[in-house]
RNA sequence: GUGGGUGUAGCUCAGGUGGCAGAGCGCCAGGUUGUGGUCCUGGAUGUCGUGGGUUCAAGUCCCAUCACUCACCCCA
């Protein structure tokens, strides 16, 4: 072993990998139906974007991010989020001019430099999702949604959601100012301190119990919010309630990113251990305006695949190996060989998934390896079935098996696959 | 950044008090020269994470280092 993969970087190998883009597609799926387009954004930004787009404040912009000079001297950073990156380029190509809200969803990696733990990576992969230009609360509640029909589909059954809303410009002040007073108050060490005046939102969340019994009788936002904020934060809530989707009231939730306002809400795993968050969201109306934009109201969420990925072991979902084709040739000789080659790619361009053994592999390896791929049936053909211009279809559950004439084994199989179960690309 | 745990075959892991490198699974081959998934038999694969030290002798003891892992912090 020579080289190995970077520290903190997850792989995704099969059979499990089919798994991978499965949660990709159920997002996609859940976003698509909604009417969110895709859009595809950089890897990698401009350092102030996202110094400016998630909070001078904010560990991710302080200590995680994988910033670099590239050779024309530029400072660039690989995103530590989508966000900044969707409404960036969002305002670069004016799709805002346009009739609103813009509805987009992006997936890919995202990087930040943290000491890796159970289920916290420094490459991670997130399905994001905006809707930009809207104040509307029932946006927001779409957005929770889409999330919820995501988890749903990918049949997660223990998936929490955690509800709260942090307030506006209006209202957030004076919430802070006295949230301040009370943390000043208190017997915290030098970095928590520290934080409470920075920002004193996220030392609510701190999951030490010694500061967390001290917090406990903490001045909370929502006896706090001006009336437009508690009017949009009860709609919201209503329209989920609507919807059939649970969620729970956190009045503790904080979000770790700046540019977060009124509703934030979080997708929660209870057998993931330590970082049980997997997936999470909220409004940002002030952000545009931080990286310079118009103001621009907007909502969105990121999910954590990688989370996604423990959560759906953890509750046994991703047990079963799928089956990689629905045909496997077995050839026994050159010739066969040879003419089981076109077959299979027929069957290919016919829409059937097929594959082949290959190495001139005896006639035992090359059924183990039709057993392996999951295919329904096997392909046998050798110098009596060339003779006789015939293919022997064996059923692989059955162990039945019969003769077709080579002119007629693409249809044959067709019919015979029809009732079947297919394999889908991904599932 | 802080603290704990673990590094032995592709994978999961055994290897008291130092004495020839092991098992299961997987892989390959044969039993079955035209039949997989079961069964039986055989086979291949190791710088024992890396470097140094102690010793006649180190997978085992000591030091350092790296990696992985879990937790804190933080977050998806």
């Amino acid at each position: 072993m020579t080289f190995q993969a970077p520290k903190g970087v997850p792989e995704y190998l099969p059979p499990r990998s089919a798994a991978f883009l499965a949660v990709r597609a159920a997002f996609a799926g859940a976003a698509t139906a909604a009417g969110y387009s895709y859009i595809e954004v950089p890897v990698f930004e401009d350092t102030e974007l996202f110094a400016r787009g998630v909070g001078e404040s904010t560990d991710v912009v302080t200590k995680e991010m994988y910033t670099f000079a590239d050779r024309g001297g530029r400072s660039v950073t690989l995103r530590p989020e989508f966000t900044a990156s969707v409404l960036r380029a969002t305002l670069e190509h004016g799709l805002h001019t346009g009739q609103l809200p813009v509805k987009l969803w992006t997936a890919g990696p995202a990087f930040r430099y943290e000491r890796p733990q159970a289920g916290r990576y420094r490459q991670l992969q997130q399905f994001d999702l905006e809707a930009i230009g809207t104040e509307d609360p029932a946006v927001d509640a779409e957005t929770v949604a889409i999330a919820w029909a995501g988890y749903q589909a990918l049949g997660l059954t223990r998936v929490r959601l955690l509800l709260n809303t942090l307030g506006c410009r209006q209202c957030r002040p004076a919430y802070r100012a006295a949230l301040q007073d009370f943390l000043r108050g208190l017997d915290l060490d030098a970095p928590t301190r520290e934080r409470a005046e920075v920002n004193p939102l996220r030392v609510l969340d701190d999951k030490r119990p010694e500061v967390r019994a001290q917090v406990e009788n903490a001045p909370l936002i929502t006896d706090h919010l001006c009336a437009s904020c508690k009017a949009h934060h009860d709609r919201v809530r209503s329209l989920l309630e609507d919807l059939g989707v649970p969620w729970e009231d956190t009045p503790r939730l904080v979000r770790g990113l700046d540019y977060y306002s009124r509703t934030t809400y979080e997708f929660d795993h209870p057998l993931l251990g330590a970082q049980s968050a997997i997936g999470g969201g909220g409004r940002y109306d002030g952000l545009s305006e931080d990286i310079g934009g118009p103001p621009l109201p907007g909502i969105g969420f990121a999910v954590g695949v990688d989370r996604i990925m423990l959560a759906l072991e953890a509750e046994g979902l991703l047990a079963e190996t799928p089956a990689r084709v629905a045909v496997y040739g077995v050839p026994m000789g050159e010739e066969a060989a040879r003419r089981l080659f076109a077959v299979v790619n027929e069957l290919r361009r016919a829409g059937v998934a097929a594959d082949m053994a290959f190495d001139g592999k005896g006639l035992k390896g090359a059924m183990k390896g039709a057993a392996r791929s999951g295919a329904a049936y096997a392909l046998i053909l050798g110098e009596r079935d060339l003779a006789a211009g015939a293919v022997q279809v064996k059923n692989l559950a059955s162990g039945e098996q019969t003769a077709v004439p080579l002119a007629e084994i693409i249809p044959t199989l067709q019919e015979r696959l029809a009732g079947a179960a297919m394999p889908a690309p991904g599932a």
